[in-house]
DNA sequence: CAATGTTATTATCACATTGGTAATAACATA
DNA sequence: TATGTTATTACCAATGTGATAATAACATTG
């Protein structure tokens, strides 16, 4: 078999003469960061505070900068990706850093590489989707307590409102039809700037959008819940992260197969008890 | 209302200050790319060879490499992003570039960030997939033709083969069970080297993934079809990128509500002819 | 020109899934 | 014991899907 040292290229180099000579700054360089859209929900806290099921809402972990560009605007917890480090592992390590948590759901999102996005120089970032189970969480943990928050996140017609204590944070929405090849489609895009850093409005929205679609052909919406759950629990998850009301008995009919009973039930007063259960994974 | 510039960080810069100082090689750099997978179906041409349904194939470009590193092997269309223009931006410029096409269905895929990726530096890679209708292009007309071609793909158990002429390329593929979360899945994943340069085979792969899965929520298909078809020719691009025979009965039904009668009618012979269609954008 | 072959298209049926309402169960409290 | 609350099951209608059969519209052949 050839080894790839054998060809030539029209200067008469072998690759590994080539990969010798080879110089990195011949093209223009930039740098790579990872920005995380952490998504939570807590549902004892909401139903603490006599919340009714739709005043309840999704959660994004949001940090404030301390550091130009955008100091004292909050922002997603993100990071340079390291140079000996995949993407992945940027991840991970930026998420295990801000939360103190590990072994979440975590995928990649998308990459931005606007060349205006970034006031210092040219920084693409690629975002992540994160899950987390509130009832292992609490913020106290994070070495980053005194700047980092859980704002609620609420769609309207055309913002994005974010909202912590007397924190208020809005983000216009732009209701963009766009053509691609044949398919015409609704893109919602964010517009102006906002109280957030750089363009994490944006992230910010697509990790929601990527969330509301997933929910129904995946089962990632069990990774906002503990282990043990009522039904109940679980279709409160869905019926925040669509934004509407789903219809009990259906919901329990279509989510039966991806449970198990454990025989435990709920201890709350003046009505019957609801079951726990737990996820099942597929055969 | 106030501006970015009254805040100052604890060097007491404000940011203007903090930009015009800021030292743009304080973090590592690196390069990144954008390689594209597009696929076309060749419907036509498939039927003068006399395949049968079963034998027809999703096809991919691929460009022969005439320079190091990985000189002489196949790879997918790429070039590096020019430092003013959006990822967005460099895909388009590639794609025309390499097809001579425009307007075509374009979608961000993934980022690869692996530090081994490339023997020359660490450059990162966005992927692009890119759906072409075969009618409207030929080889031909490209600026690169003597070193690209439209290799076959097929799927097996193990491994993804391509397939151009008397050059055959296969790719090992392992199917590895990932856990993410609460989630398990099956993941596939590219083993080792192969006769495609860099990861291209992971790219490639993870393309046919997303085509393959997002067929059945989206419109990509008609991308891969001329203006008017008939029924049939739309199933027959379902059949091959889903790689299973369906029903036409039920496919009929289900595909009819994003179709248009044109009232022509096609010319073979033997048979009853067949009616043309447009897609039809929903309301 | 009728019989045959081929692909396109419609009809029909059984079955599964879903939206929706009503009924029942299991508590606590008054 | 009656009432309020949430959980859970039963039931029905409407819709969607898999599958097979029937019919239509050609060309070709004997």
């Amino acid at each position: 078999m050839k080894t790839v040292d054998e060809f030539h290229d029209r200067n008469g180099f072998s690759e590994k003469e080539f990969l010798q000579s080879y110089n990195p700054n011949a093209f223009e360089r930039l740098s790579l960061s990872v920005d995380a859209v952490i998504f939570s929900i807590d549902i004892e806290s909401q139903k603490k505070n006599y919340r009714k099921l739709d005043d309840q809402r999704l959660t994004v972990l949001l940090v404030k900068r301390n550091e130009h560009p955008f100091i004292g605007k909050w922002s997603l917890p993100g990071g340079f990706v390291g140079i000996e480090e995949t993407l992945d592992e940027a991840a991970i390590r930026i998420i295990k850093n801000k939360t103190g948590l590990d072994n979440l759901y975590m995928e990649q999102l998308y990459t931005y590489g606007n060349p205006n996005r970034d006031p210092r120089m040219r920084i693409i970032s690629c975002s992540y989707l994160s899950l987390l189970d509130r009832s292992k969480f609490e913020l106290s943990q994070s070495p980053l307590v005194t700047d980092s928050a859980w704002f609620e996140v609420e769609t309207m017609e055309h913002k994005l409102v974010l909202s912590h204590a007397d924190e208020r944070i809005e983000v216009a929405i732009e209701k963009k039809e766009t053509r691609n090849g044949k398919i015409k489609s609704m893109e919602y895009k964010t517009v102006g700037g906002s109280k957030l850093a750089f363009d994490h409005g944006t992230l910010l929205l697509d990790g929601l959008m990527r969330i509301r679609h997933k929910i129904d052909y995946t089962d990632i919406a069990f990774n906002l819940l503990s282990e043990e759950f009522s039904i109940t629990q679980l279709q409160q998850i869905y019926e925040i992260i669509l934004g509407k009301k789903l219809l009990a008995p259906a919901f329990r009919r279509k989510i039966s197969t991806k449970i198990q009973e454990t025989g435990k039930y709920s201890q709350e007063k003046g009505h019957r008890p609801s079951q726990f259960f737990v996820y099942r994974e597929e055969e």
